[in-house]
RNA sequence: GCGCCCGUAGCUCAGUCGGAUAGAGCAUCAGAUUCCUAAUCUGGGGGCCACAGGUUCGAAUCCUGUCGGGCGCGCCA
């Protein structure tokens, strides 16, 4: 069953079809510009398109009169009854009231599916998120991209893309060494040993104390006072496992679940990185030199100039080349990095980090990287790197103060525990992601006003008791009896398959939240208009088949609903 | 000094790869509850879309510059 959307952009796409057959539009012409929407004044009709103005040029004609062309043919179309030109060359139409409601029967019987789009093709989206060190829990900054990241995989899937949620452990580096010697004093306190303060440069979280615990019942006194390098390799992967699995956890609290972890460590210990270094060393793209001292700061005391092999990411915009190994003969995490993105792109269509914005210095040279590697291997996989930017905590108006040195961190466990998983998923959607936003838990527990999910819910839930309440079945045996003001409803709800696609193709989820938003508003306005004149009321107690109708009307009303919290994650509550 | 992101109503933010009269929530003012859940709704006031140029039929949107805020700038991760 087609959606009302998609039926429309089908028949203006047959109309200029029909006009390159003419000579009208010169053969192939592209259409990739040609929006059909709703018009931002409802006065103006019910859909509008800007076919004409964005072709006009191609045509070698002027807009209006290119629309008039198009009109020509629309107006031949069934269920429109109206077709304007406006302005520069918009052309509005008006459907039939018999266009709403089979819109209505569509949400009906795609149900839960209603929105969903085959835009995708199917195609393997990898999306990386979150890939926090596995040194601690999950604190509130790794919240938001979070969120976003998985959110985006939702809505990727929704429009037609397999999506692969894949989490990046970076188990490789100098913090997993710390990690394991932390573990260590852990083990030595449980078994017994006085060891005071934590010495600078470990982590002082309690987190590691079960750590400990587990690592004296297993190993017992076997390593207490053993040389490092007799037990550093094994506490390192005990640690970084129990890690993993509070992360895991944490993650779960806010509905996240991965379909993939992968190891960098695995990956180096596959040589991955030894063989992207030989490919792009053969094409020239990394060389042995030696890099300037940076400008701008007063260079390090202990700076010294070191021939290392560089990547060069200067020819793709960067300040300067990167290092790929450190002077210790041991990968740099962006030498690593490169040759997991190039696994990566082995397996999938195209490929999606989400990083903090702290990260944003190093996105020219991995895409860099990405582009030399995937192009020499023959496959041209589009990468892009979403941005989060930081999340400022506040309470009262008041920054929360946050310092990692002494493990007083917000954790994302407290904040979910406080606030619950929606609210803190559906706030994280409410912002576009390129823009630093403020996080209030004053605000965002008080269970209205600033806090627009309860508004969402809210919508739903009334719809919901509604229906328990009414004594009569929803049905769509009297669909005709819908006024106009009950088919604006349908409007408002239809423009949900198009939101999917153009929120998937931005790759940004909080345009359904904000859609959402605007169908909850149409609904509760709907509502209230009962309170005024109580002929508007859902429920007419002598007049069930009306009543039947505006049930079925407010029934998928819920559904679109539904199915947007569905894309975000979060729930749809039938009480509150 | 350089790079990236941002600057829209008093506040928090939307604004569709350039489109019609720039929107919402909060706050504020005036109203609506014997009634399907008022956690809601209706209406009013409030804008140099940071600033200055440019591109064109048309700019909050694209380009250049300036100012302001954030993040980053060693072989860390």
């Amino acid at each position: 069953m087609q959606t009302l959307h998609a039926a429309f952009v089908a028949r203006i796409d047959a109309v200029l079809n029909a006009l390159e057959m003419e000579g009208v539009l010169p053969a192939d012409t592209p259409r990739a510009n040609v929006t059909v929407e709703p018009p931002r004044d409802p006065s103006h009709g019910d859909l509008a398109t800007n076919a004409a103005m964005v072709l006009a040029k191609q045509a070698k004609t002027n807009p209006r009169a290119l629309a008039e062309k198009i009109v020509e043919h629309l107006e031949r179309e069934p269920d429109i009854v109206e077709a304007t030109i406006a302005g520069p060359g918009f052309i509005n139409l008006r459907l039939s009231p018999e266009a709403w409601r089979r819109e209505l029967l569509a949400i009906a019987h795609l149900g839960q599916d209603y929105g969903r789009s085959d835009m995708g093709k199917g195609q393997t989206v990898n999306i990386e998120y979150v890939s926090a060190n596995p040194t601690g829990p999950m604190h509130m900054g790794h919240c938001r991209g979070a969120v976003v990241g998985d959110a985006l995989s939702g809505l990727l899937e929704w429009a037609g893309h397999r999506v692969t949620r894949e989490y990046y452990v970076n188990d490789a580096g100098g913090q997993v060494d710390v990690l394991a010697r932390s573990a260590h004093l852990r083990y030595r306190e449980a078994l017994g040993d006085d060891i005071g303060e934590i010495p600078e440069g470990l982590y002082p979280g309690d987190y590691l104390k079960p750590v400990g615990e587990r690592l004296a019942q297993e190993f017992g006194p076997a390593y207490k006072d053993a040389p490092e390098g007799e037990w550093l390799e094994l506490f390192r992967q005990r640690s970084v496992a129990a890690m993993m699995d509070m992360i895991r956890e944490d993650l779960s609290l806010l509905g996240i679940h991965h379909d993939l972890f992968s190891s960098e460590a695995e990956l180096q210990a596959a040589k991955k990185p030894e063989a992207a270094e030989a490919w792009l060393r053969e094409h020239g793209f990394v060389y042995d030199g030696v890099l300037e001292a940076p400008k701008g700061k007063a260079p390090p005391e202990d700076w010294e100039p070191v021939e290392l092999p560089l990547f060069r990411s200067t020819e793709f915009g960067d300040d300067q080349d990167r290092p790929i190994k450190k002077s210790n003969g041991a990968w740099t995490y962006f030498g690593a990095d490169l040759a997991y993105h190039f696994q990566k792109a082995e397996k999938a269509d195209a490929l999606i980090d989400i990083w903090g914005a702290d990260h944003a210095g190093t996105v020219k040279r991995i895409k860099a990287a990405v582009a030399a590697l995937t192009k020499g291997a023959g496959r041209d996989v589009p990468f892009d790197v979403k941005l989060v930017q930081m999340v400022k905590l506040l309470r009262d108006g008041e920054p929360v103060k946050m310092s990692k040195r002494s493990g007083t961190f917000v954790t994302l466990a407290d904040v979910v525990n406080e606030v619950g998983k929606d609210v803190v998923r559906f706030t994280m959607l409410t912002r576009k992601p390129d823009a630093q936003m403020e996080f209030d838990f004053a605000k965002v527990v008080e269970a209205s006003k600033d806090n627009p999910v309860f508004y969402l819910q809210y919508a739903h839930a009334r719809i919901h008791s509604t229906l328990r309440k009414a004594g009569v079945e929803p049905s769509d045996a009297h669909l005709d009896r819908l006024g106009d003001d009950e088919l604006a409803l349908v409007r408002e709800a239809s423009q949900f398959p198009r939101v999917v696609e153009s929120a998937a193709k931005a790759r940004e989820p909080h345009r359904i939240a904000f859609f959402l938003g605007d169908l909850a508003a149409a609904f509760h306005s709907f509502w209230n208009a009962g309170n005024d004149d109580p002929s508007k009321r859902i429920i007419q107690e002598s007049d069930p088949e009306l009543t039947a109708a505006r049930l079925f009307l407010a029934t998928q009303v819920g559904q679109v609903i539904r199915n947007g919290l569905a894309i975000l994650g979060v729930e749809a509550v039938e009480e509150m």
